[in-house]
DNA sequence: GTCGACCGAAGTGTATACAATTTTGCTTTT
DNA sequence: AAAAGCAAAATTGTATACACTTCGGTCGAC
């Protein structure tokens, strides 16, 4: 089972609804989407399945799927998870930091001042996400990687992509304050840092709601 | 889309491979499934591709759905997430704790009691997972809910129907000293417990594996 | 003029048919 | 006798066909 080209429709559409060229609300036909792909609607059906599972698409019976439109709770709880969770995994993050580890963060983070100074907003919004990924992948925890991974994505719908780019250069900064602290072996100091760093994120968000894109043909070309 | 067809199909496989009906590393053939189960192969694929999602199986390309087998790594690394979550999660609910929170959570301990004294091992099983998970919802966190709960189902696998009775009694006096420390209003006390609950329970398991079941019919009678 | 019912178009839900791949068991070869 | 090769059977992957539900519009009743 499983093929690749039933991820490359899900890689597809989860970029052009993370990337807002299909706004929540927005309708995905099955037989719209298979001709476009050039695929039957079986694949497609499999996609959006995928999709709705990793909460980007709401699946209704029987009248098809449409980008989800998160609710501002909904996010707001997503933040209070990942809060929990990354102020912890900050902690164990001091207990068996390495210098491999700093050197990883580090050029990690300039990859994120590349892509913030050239006005990369897609290349931005990832890797300003994937930071927190990495982390948790530097400490061989595969499972907290992927949750926090699928925590991330969940509201990349309403959130990463809003960020202005003072607002990414601020994160940008934050996460070496973060790496800084982490160096330093400074529990305290780096949970409190990854803390506010949410926080912050969370308070930059813009919970606007816009109208739907229905030519599905443009999102995507 | 998605049909309650499906959707008892996914229940009644997990039940069959939480249960232990269905051995990690058991085949999982389409047409046998759609027999047993009265539908076409379209159905069988919706609910094992479900069951992927869900860690439950794994899908080898051209090869057909087995059995997950998590390995020993893989329920170490859930446990350490779920502490790292539970921790900050139990710190959370003392902030807000009310009365008629402590009511319902030792209205679900008197369920687990009764579970574990008359000998109701798939009940108890569920019950000493859905405490953590109900916390969650008292707080009105869904998300935290649902991350928790996929958690918890995740290693359900190897980790609670290997519990004996002993481990399954001391498992719910810990959720009784969880919940007074709570009422309590005792923070460090009750993340304390929760801490050590989680690592008593991690500790109990026991990663023998059995030879695999081939014959499905016979398991999901 | 408005509301409601009906009819057709469009879209989803399920089953089946067909293609491609893997598995299996037998034959052949060393 | 063991290993390699091959062909048939079984199984998965994809497409298509058909049934059923929903949506839109028109017609008719009030």
């Amino acid at each position: 089972m499983e093929t690749s080209t039933t991820h490359h429709i899900v890689e597809s559409l989860t970029r052009a609804i993370v990337e807002h060229r299909l706004l929540p609300g927005s309708k995905l036909a099955e037989q719209k989407l298979a001709d476009h792909f050039g695929v039957s609607r079986t694949l497609v059906r499999q996609a959006l399945f995928q999709l709705s599972q990793n909460r980007l698409i709401k699946l209704e019976p029987a009248r098809g799927a449409f980008v989800a439109a998160p609710s501002v709770e909904e996010a707001q709880q997503v933040f209070a998870v990942r809060r929990m969770l990354e102020a912890e995994m900050t902690r164990a993050f001091v207990q068996q930091v390495t210098p491999e580890q700093v050197v990883a963060l580090r050029e990690h983070i300039k990859q994120e001042r590349e892509a913030v100074t050239q006005g990369d907003i897609t290349g931005r919004t990832e890797l300003l996400g994937d930071f927190h990924v990495r982390m948790a992948e530097l400490m061989h925890n595969d499972v907290l990687a992927q949750v926090l991974g699928e925590l991330i994505s969940r509201c990349a719908l309403i959130t990463l992509m809003y960020q202005s780019r003072n607002e990414a250069e601020h994160s940008t900064d934050e996460h070496v304050a973060i790496v800084d602290a982490l160096q330093a072996r400074d529990s305290d100091l780096a949970v409190r840092l990854m803390h506010e760093h949410l926080l912050h994120v969370e308070a930059s968000l813009t919970f606007d709601r816009k109208v739907p894109t229905h030519d599905i043909s443009l999102a995507l070309a």
